[in-house]
DNA sequence: CTGTTAGCGCCTTCAC
DNA sequence: GTGAAGGCGCTAACAG
């Protein structure tokens, strides 16, 4: 049930004016004699009135709405980014219908479809590919979109993201100047262009520019999370060989990693130093605290919406692809390694 | 912009019927005969079609839309509970809206009208206390509220909240039963009705039945946040005699009393034992992993929200107050300690 | 400056 | 069964 139903007519009734009139003082034209403003005011005021943002859009073609697609709120990564979103919209009258996505195109498509019919005004789409079917499912509606987290391979959407391969590469170099020679790294999903791939290939090329052989079976592949992170550490704690230094593409599997270390009652960083990625709280929390990437995520998301409400004012935006610096934050979970 | 124009009129005239018979389709009213049925419905393909959920509101009288008013969605509790709230809305077609409060009663305020405007169909109002300025704010709104993780000293709102003075107990009983008997407390807020004061019930009371002496100057006032969680424990870790456990009014302060503990050097549990309350992640990754209460929260926010759609169906919602279940998660931050 | 009117897209009687 | 018409609350164009 809507509220109770106080319209523009009662108060133009009552301030004994046309409905035209109200409306111009609702929308502050500037051609309402003081007094009748004034008038009008007082109608307001004595009814409680408040517009209906409905018959507004209804009318006005558009809802100042905005979709927000995220794989998953309760995934630690993304509040953050959402809450950058939601500051932006909120400044400029605003609102965003959050959509959980998980990963699902069959989700994803329903999501769209229910958008569209709720006349969002654009979309923000987090972090997953963007496949063929997304990619005409986006063209078909017909509305601005940005995507933040993720980059469209085709290049037909604006984009807010880090360099990723350059964050991997200084988080691999650090280690490397520390003169860590024997570095595994936990990595993402083989198939990831996202976090994936260009992470692997930061990783390598700082290995390479540092005179280190990029060994492959150094390399394992988890899907960011915790158990992964653990389960992938112990399976290398296994070796002969152990590694003094490991790189993980999440920080959520580099806390795995480094409880799997800790729990086989090596040190962090004595025997063993950890890199993760993102700059979630829980690497700054753990004990030792982490050293990772940090991702500007609330500026991913308030720079994504920047650009959005760019684009739904008709301004033109040239840059198709906005790269945000990431940043190396030093903890305490690496150490410097004697060459000998 | 909203999307290109299709309306039923084209519909209607590209299957040479009436608007009415499009709109019968669509909402699937039986007195349409098969034929005429196909005939709209091949129309609605060929045009591609879609329904405005605006024009449908505005006739309605009702958005399918709710507002979630939230302290911070970036905040480590929240989002597991927004995420069931989603998850049902989604489930009912219904839409979330998400104002971040930051406990900001202009904040509040603003949003609040904000939603009556954008004629949300209810709101669910999470954690943040139920003041007089709020709860008129509510009742002139005249929509279905619905208070999760929260409660209304007046009980004149609905809410889906834990029995915080028994978790609280049961921790610290916990803790007794193990063999302790020196137990600090970090608790929240003095003036907290909610996350602050219960707990700190609870907390006296399980002293209380195990014959130990309640020692005010043992209940340290946090912030529920990482640094004061840490600050607090550093203060506690000078005191000449050493509790042997503390039991920590949320996860957050837990890790950051565990973090300080680790720091100066001490064992966890050897030296100090640590119970948290919330049962975010970060208790769980921690290491050692921090027994807790776990609060269900995505439960939470589905309970809630299932109310609220009840109320929103007009169906009669007899209890004003669901008690769900809360759970002590036995981890590794404690130990038995040996009577003498 | 201000009142009146015609829709925005949809649903719902009310006749036929 | 189905078409036509009125109206949800608001804005914008057109007269005055």
């Amino acid at each position: 049930m809507m509220n109770k139903i106080v319209t523009i007519k009662d108060v133009a009734k009552k301030a004994n004016v046309g409905v035209g009139t109200v409306s111009r003082v609702l929308n502050h034209h500037p051609s309402v004699k003081e007094k009748t403003r004034l008038k009008v005011m007082e109608a307001i005021q004595a009814l409680e009135y408040n517009p209906n943002a409905i018959a507004r859009s209804l009318k006005a073609k558009e809802t100042r709405s905005v979709g927000v697609m995220i794989p998953d709120i309760s995934s630690a990564f993304f509040p953050e980014v959402v809450r950058g979103i939601e500051d932006v919209a909120s400044a400029y009258k605003y609102h965003i219908i959050l959509c959980n996505i998980d990963l699902d195109r069959e989700k994803e498509k329903v999501s769209l479809q229910m958008l569209k019919e709720k006349k969002v005004d654009g979309i923000i789409f987090i972090s997953n590919t963007v496949d063929e079917g997304l990619r005409s499912g986006f063209k078909k509606i017909e509305i601005p979109i940005v995507l933040v987290s993720t980059r469209d391979p085709a290049n037909e959407f604006k984009s807010v993201i880090i360099d990723n391969a350059m964050a991997a590469y200084e988080a691999v170099d650090y280690l490397c100047k520390l003169g860590h020679r024997e570095i595994a790294m936990i990595a993402g999903q083989k198939d990831d262009p996202n976090a994936g791939i260009p992470r692997v290939e930061g990783y390598k090329r700082a290995l390479r520019e540092n005179h280190i052989q990029v060994k492959e079976e150094w390399i394992y592949h988890g899907d960011y999370r915790y158990k992964s992170g653990y389960d992938i550490m112990q399976e290398i704690l296994k070796k002969e060989k152990l590694p003094t230094a490991v790189f993980a593409a999440s920080d959520t599997m580099a806390v795995g990693a480094a409880s799997a270390v800790l729990h086989r009652g090596y040190h962090i960083p004595g025997h063993i130093s950890i890199v993760g990625f993102d700059g979630i709280e829980v690497s700054e929390y753990f004990y030792p605290s982490i050293t990772t990437i940090r991702q500007p995520r609330y500026d991913m998301g308030a720079c994504g919406m920047r650009l959005l409400m760019k684009m739904l004012k008709g301004e033109n935006v040239e840059e198709n692809e906005v790269i945000l610096k990431h940043e190396l934050i030093k903890r305490n979970s690496c150490r410097a390694v004697r060459g000998d």
